[in-house]
DNA sequence: TAGATTGTTAATCGATTAACAATC
DNA sequence: TAGATTGTTAATCGATTAACAATC
């Protein structure tokens, strides 16, 4: 059996923005593809993209491409889209409710079944079906369900102690929007959503944009 | 005067996550730090961040490190945080909406001032003191404001129709948080918000660490 | 068959990491 | 002074890109 290899970051990074674009394909009713025509509509790099799909394990034709229900398939499956994952999310905020009623998760297969907020007066009721329970019944309730996944939508000064309680539920993924770095263990893997990485890169680039432009100007 | 060298994508990923534990320190009451330090909290590589921060200009002390307020000053300046820059919004759903009231972006130098939707029931009033208009309002005002960053958080489906838009009032970079592949010249810039690559990450490192504990229990 | 496309192997590029001299 | 830390230059690593044989 082949050993475990870890999936290039960039990869995956890759791999869902031409699931997207496949299932758009699929809509047309285009029913096989080549990765020339997929890098010609996404302004990539043709072998690249035969690379990533490649290591979903896929298997295309020459001169025909390949079948797009079998590609879909075969970067969904990779990317374990199609077993729907329990998630937890902490802190019922604005952002935090936003995420109750993003339907989208879904299709990424992330399921939010509960959210926790510290704040009593937040958590009564549903929000978009979804119960707000308070804090204190996280770890038991999490650890019960077996969930895997935690999200917090939470201020940053209570990202780490929130952390801390969704290690002792037993989640062992978490995603992370608190603009705080999290210390944990090191089985515990952690994305950091860094809103303001986006952030940083629209305004550097922005700046450079201009900076460029203002130096053309004055050499004219 | 040096040509403009743009900053490689993984310092500028990096750069925010040093910034807020900068200001992290600097609450602290920490006046210098070093960056054998900085990794140690942040379980990096020190010779990394040097490298980083040294991207952004700043000259420390051997021995004693960097100060800590100017080194937060030369990473803000570098990301262009220290000039607030005004965008527009479009797509007041329930992501929408919860980014007018996101506190955190004012902090990276982004002020959402006024947001659009083409759904005539969600434009009266304001939300947290953002104004929101109807669609149609969007090019002519956008233009004469002078904004050049818009965020798309609408359906996948709108997205191109309003980028097209955006491009027409003015917008040189645009933050699309719909799942969808933008169309645009190559003066524009687009950042792709990918939350779908964040969950694929999570996701897919969970199968990999269950993957692997799977075949070592069954070697036992 | 000819040509488009796949998949693989090699070359290039850029970022990370290591080594080391400079300096406070 | 000695030692910690910076900044720079060189070596390594991994990802991207190029080249090419295989094949439908």
């Amino acid at each position: 059996m082949s050993t475990i290899k870890p999936t290039p970051a960039p990869t995956l990074r890759r791999l869902p923005k031409y699931l997207e674009y496949l299932h758009e394909a699929k809509r047309k009713g285009i029913a096989s593809i080549s990765c020339t025509t997929i890098a010609n509509d996404l302004k990539l790099d043709s072998v690249q993209i035969r690379k990533d799909i490649g290591i979903t394990g896929i298997v295309g034709k020459p001169k025909t491409g390949y079948n797009v229900d079998e590609l879909i398939h075969s970067i969904e499956k990779h990317l374990n889209w199609d077993d729907m994952s329990s998630a937890i999310l902490v802190g019922a905020g604005n952002l935090g409710k936003a995420f109750l009623g993003y339907e989208n998760f879904k299709k990424y297969g992330l399921n939010i079944v509960v959210a926790f907020d510290k704040d009593r007066n937040k958590i009564d009721g549903n929000i978009f079906n979804v119960p707000i329970l308070h804090i204190d019944k996280m770890v038991d309730l999490t650890y019960r369900m077996k969930i895997h996944i935690g999200i917090i939508t939470a201020p940053a000064d209570e990202a780490q102690e929130i952390a801390e309680l969704m290690i002792l539920s037993g989640i062992r993924a978490i995603w992370n929007f608190a603009p705080r770095h999290l210390d944990v263990p090191d089985n515990i893997y952690v994305e950091n959503a860094e809103l303001s990485s986006d952030i940083s890169h629209i305004k550097r680039r922005l700046k450079e944009i201009t900076d460029k432009e203002k130096k053309y100007s004055e050499s004219n």
